[in-house]
RNA sequence: GGCCGAUUCGUCUAUCGGUUAGGACGCAAGAUUUUCAUUCUUGAAAGAGGGGUUCGAUUCCCCUAUCGGCUACCA
């Protein structure tokens, strides 16, 4: 193995060289609960970011805070991105050459930085308790650990080695923390926002490490793992701007700021109503998905809806979701996934929220409900229809939905809209009926039956003809008939071309339907 | 409270100092349709407020207002 190592070497080298300039990118959920549609988009812009340049698509499972921890979660992640079509080039459960990709499985790793931290003399060992600093919070207004107070604080600033030796040696429970330094002004070189420059003497020594469960805070880890996985650009949610500088520090504490990445703090998605970013809570509020997939809580067997299980269609979610913050530049605004890569560019990003206006979503589902073929509309469509145990073959299904898909925006109102062609209707809708049903209709529509029976042909075309003339025959009104003979088929006034429905359903049907209305519609 | 960010039709947005401020969703009207939809056409609809800079500001600067984010041993 060494031998081929060997032969191999000048090939691995090259691939080295041109490892570190390709771009690599992350999406870091927290597995805490279904991913929001608001992650999604962070997904999809950072997925449409590195492949326009070639780069890498990773999934890194930020599982560091262990109470907060939820079953299922990490699957679920998984599984949306599988149904979004956004796969990554490494995660947990591809794996990579810079795994593992689940933080809780690093542990190791970070313990070493942060012991170099420590031994640096970047960051400290506290020992104040949560309920003390509480305590603190209380009586100090705007209480902050940090260079102005620290030194009042029990830690291995102010206790004496032997001290702090002695009391991690007793058991006590400790967190490090980053030492900032006061009064400097640290820039964040945001790719969408320009420059922002903080003072070091706003943050606070944050946590970057709790011995409690041997786990460092979400900032150590996510610098550190960014570092490690060679990470190039850090594409990220709005609420991260304000501990950027913290990220930053860190780089500079390690000694890593040439190598730091690119940060690009997108706005964030907010309340379609009122202000506030877009919460779990909106989605059952005003009746519309805030998940990709359908979450049924672990814990309290809550249900949240989701995109795939509510008709949309995976494409649809993807587009309207890319122009949510960023757009072309142009009036285009159908993309496939291949197009918004082609076509997305950071500089175009907005920099204010953007509101979720689902009356716009619908229609992009509608858009792409009608660019999809109708077989594959009938097998999205056929679990619901074996939920009504109705079982007809796909060739049928999927003529229907021709007959139909321009009227629905959702896979799921295609039995709304075709129900009868499935089954005869059971009830007639009482305002068509006292409207198009008069005394001399079951007469009428008796004749009707005689006739169509007659003919040889029931494509529409030729019902269509013979009907008309046999309309005109009796002078009969054509609009009474028509609306009449809908009626029994349908059950009410809606539906698709009078002769498409008559056709696919077929002359025996139609018939035996013109029969249960003239004898189950009472005057 | 402190820090940071944002602010064009109801919503998503275009405009990178000079435009009748454009498009899309939604809404309204009309056309098409034997039904209900679809589709098509048309219409209403915007630069938060106040100061500057400039021959000229939606655009650049400042202030105010409003909204949002952050301010944990959560991410």
């Amino acid at each position: 193995e060494n031998n081929f190592t060997l032969f191999f070497l000048p090939l691995y080298l090259k691939n080295q060289t041109e490892m570190t300039n390709k771009t690599r990118v992350r999406f870091a959920p927290s597995p805490t609960g279904p991913l929001h549609i608001g992650g999604v988009r962070t997904a999809l812009y950072n997925y449409l970011y590195t492949k326009q340049n070639g780069g890498d698509f990773i999934l890194r499972i930020e599982d560091t805070d262990s109470s907060r921890f939820v079953p299922g979660a990490e699957e679920y992640i998984a599984e949306a991105f599988d149904w979004l079509a956004l796969p990554f080039d490494e995660s947990p459960a591809k794996g990579g050459t810079f795994g593992p990709y689940r933080q809780s499985e690093r542990k190791e790793i970070y313990k070493k930085y942060v012991n170099q931290l420590l031994d640096s003399g970047k960051a400290y060992i506290a020992f104040d308790t949560p309920e003390e600093l509480d305590a603190k919070r209380a009586e100090t207004a705007n209480f902050q650990y940090d260079a102005g107070t620290r030194l009042t604080m029990q830690n291995s600033l102010t206790l004496s080695a032997e001290e702090t030796r002695k009391r991690i040696d007793e058991g006590n429970q400790y967190v490090v923390r980053i030492k900032i330094e006061p009064n400097i002004d640290i820039a964040v070189n945001d790719l969408i926002r320009g420059e922002v420059i903080i003072n070091s003497s706003v943050l606070d020594d944050k946590v970057i490490y709790k011995s409690a469960d041997e786990l460092p805070t979400y900032h150590l880890a996510n610098v550190v793992d960014d570092r490690l996985m060679e990470i190039t650009h850090v594409i990220r949610g709005e609420e991260w701007l304000p501990s950027a500088p913290l990220h930053v520090w860190l780089y500079r504490s390690f000694g890593w700021e040439k190598e730091m990445p690119r940060f690009a703090h997108l706005p964030l998605l907010l309340k379609p109503d009122g202000n506030g970013k877009l919460s779990k809570r909106d989605g059952d509020r005003l009746g519309f998905p805030v998940f990709p997939l359908e979450w049924k809580d672990p814990k309290s067997g809550e249900k949240s809806s989701g995109y795939r299980e509510s008709g949309y269609l995976p494409e649809a979610v993807v587009n309207f979701l890319a122009l949510l913050g960023w757009n072309p530049g142009s009036e285009q605004e159908m993309f496939t996934l291949e197009e918004l890569v082609r076509a997305f560019s950071i500089e175009r990003c907005g920099k204010s929220g953007a509101k979720f206006d689902f009356e716009k979503a619908k229609w992009f589902n509608h858009k792409y409900i009608q660019e999809t073929s109708n077989d594959v509309l009938a097998d999205l469509f056929a679990p619901t229809l074996a939920e009504k145990n109705i079982s007809f073959d796909k060739n049928y299904t999927a003529k229907v939905i021709g007959l139909v898909k321009e009227r629905v925006n959702f896979v799921k109102e295609f039995w709304e809209q075709a129900s009868f062609f499935f089954a005869a209707p059971v009830e007639y809708d009482e305002k068509t009926v006292k409207k198009r049903w008069k005394a001399e209709t079951p007469k009428q529509m008796e004749e009707l039956g005689e006739m169509l029976k007659s003919i040889p042909d029931f494509s529409p075309e030729a019902q269509e003809h013979a009907v008309k003339s046999w309309i005109e025959q009796k002078q009969y009104g054509s609009g009474a008939i028509l609306n009449a003979f809908r009626l029994a088929l349908v059950g009410e006034a809606k539906g698709p071309h009078l002769f498409d429905i008559s056709a696919a359903i077929g002359k025996e049907e139609t018939l035996k339907r013109l029969k249960n209305a003239i004898n189950r519609i009472a005057l």
